[in-house]
DNA sequence: TCTGGGGTCCTAGGACCC
DNA sequence: TCTGGGGTCCTAGGACCC
């Protein structure tokens, strides 16, 4: 059987372990340049808050102390994530860890599976202080079904197992088509159109049928739902094949320096990935776009891919490179809001041919993005940076109500009082 | 005034080759 | 001027996920 751990509201409970008093409370976390709502408390969902809200439009509602809301702190989430993911694999072993905040295992099916799953939910939250909830299942997808229900029924106490037909076919029932893992909102339109409301209408198409409407996405969903297995994550053995960064602006700029500024860091942040993840790649997209919300201005969406001379993780050639697709694709008289540069073509560092003219560029490349690394682990991103890139702020995001990095930062470890 | 960021997979269609 | 089948590779766009 598979098991699927997902933690419950997970940025807000993140939150909440260092702030109690936020227990009970309508709470959401925003997205960058506290845009919109990323995410929400059980109270602000029974408010009507939309995932994905405008963040003006709850402006009186946060002024008025009815939401506590705050900027997202990703170096907080991805720590507590690490910690959750780190008590599960304690618990089960292996893992697939397929977001920040949810993982599937697998679990024997011929021990008490209710009893185990309630145990393994309780040890990961009395360990971490975030609530999660597990779902059981002979296929990925049921799993994900049982897990929503888990959270969603109070009755089950936090873990919900599909182990027989009839249970399967009682869950497909009650879950609307539009909620099946894979299933978006097109296609969940397209179906409801033809009459297909839950997943068990879904699951009794004809198989070919399926095939023909939905390709071969849409097929192996239908398999799972009828408890066939042929979702295969297996994240670990592929490594990525692109790495982005990118940011929408604190504020628009039409000027080329505030450009620069903001596409050397996004080199710098990918080049740093790639190393973290022991890979190098060979082409460079750097993309700039205007305001999407803003039809009065005009419009423009650019982007341009350099291809490398050879696969790198040098800050140095991934800079250069995302520079100079920069100039390319620039023109005056746009108002710019977001840009981002992908790296792709990825391979692992291992596999990289030596460069035929000097076998020392690896080596000295390794020593000095070695030491930066090292810099901006122990002084903070940024700390360290090439004197090429440009520096102006302006292109900065924008975190007002940003909670402190608890478990990251020694500045903000959180303080006990005792009288 | 104010609307996120980072990924994956699949298909269709064009260019090119024999 | 007419006549063909079968491949590969690449890209853009669509759909999905959290």
């Amino acid at each position: 059987m598979i098991g699927l751990l997902d933690c419950n509201n997970f940025y807000v409970s993140c939150e909440r372990v260092f702030r109690p008093a936020l227990n009970g409370r309508p709470v959401v976390v925003l997205s960058n340049n506290d845009g919109c709502v990323i995410a929400r408390s059980n109270e602000a969902k029974a408010m009507g808050i939309e995932m994905g809200a405008p963040a003006f439009r709850l402006k009186k509602l946060i002024d008025a102390g009815a939401i506590a809301a705050y900027s997202s702190n990703f170096r907080l989430y991805g720590d507590m994530s690490r910690r959750v993911m780190g008590m599960l694999r304690a618990l089960v072993g292996d893992i697939e860890v397929y977001s920040i905040d949810e993982a599937f295992f697998q679990i024997p099916d011929d021990i008490d599976l209710q009893g185990r799953a309630r145990e393994i939910a309780d040890r990961v939250s009395r360990a971490t202080g975030i609530p999660v909830s597990i779902g059981i299942a002979p296929t990925r997808t049921l799993a994900k079904i049982a897990n929503h229900a888990a959270k969603k029924f109070p009755a089950y106490k936090k873990v919900c197992v599909i182990d027989t037909d009839d249970k399967r076919l009682r869950a497909l029932q009650l879950t609307a088509v539009g909620d099946v893992w894979g299933i978006g909102r097109r296609i969940s339109d397209k179906m409801r159109a033809m009459n297909v409301q839950t997943a068990f209408d879904f699951a009794r198409l004809p198989r070919a049928r399926v095939r023909r409407l939905l390709t071969v996405t849409g097929e192996k969903t239908w398999c799972e739902l009828n408890a066939i297995p042929c979702i295969d994550l297996d994240s670990d053995a592929a490594p990525r094949r692109q790495i982005c960064t990118s940011r929408s602006f604190g504020e628009m700029t039409n000027s080329l320096d505030d450009l620069a500024a903001a596409v050397s860091a996004f080199a710098a942040s990918c080049a740093e990935k790639l190393r973290a993840r022991g890979c190098v790649a060979a082409a460079v997209t750097t993309f700039v776009l205007t305001n999407r919300f803003r039809p009065d201005l005009p419009q423009c969406v650019a982007g341009e891919t350099v291809p490398l001379s050879r696969h790198t993780n040098d800050t140095r050639v991934i800079l250069d490179a995302a520079l100079g697709a920069l100039l390319k694709i620039y023109r005056p008289g746009f108002l710019f809001k977001k840009a981002g540069v992908v790296v792709s073509e990825i391979i692992p560092a291992a596999q990289v041919q030596p460069d035929l003219f000097d076998d020392n560029i690896d080596a000295k490349s390794q020593n000095l993005m070695g030491a930066i690394d090292a810099l901006n682990k122990k002084y903070g991103r940024g700390a360290v940076r090439l004197g090429s890139a440009p520096r102006t702020e302006k292109w900065r995001t924008v975190r007002n109500m940003l909670s402190p990095n608890y478990t990251t930062d020694l500045d903000d470890i959180i303080v006990v009082k005792s009288d």
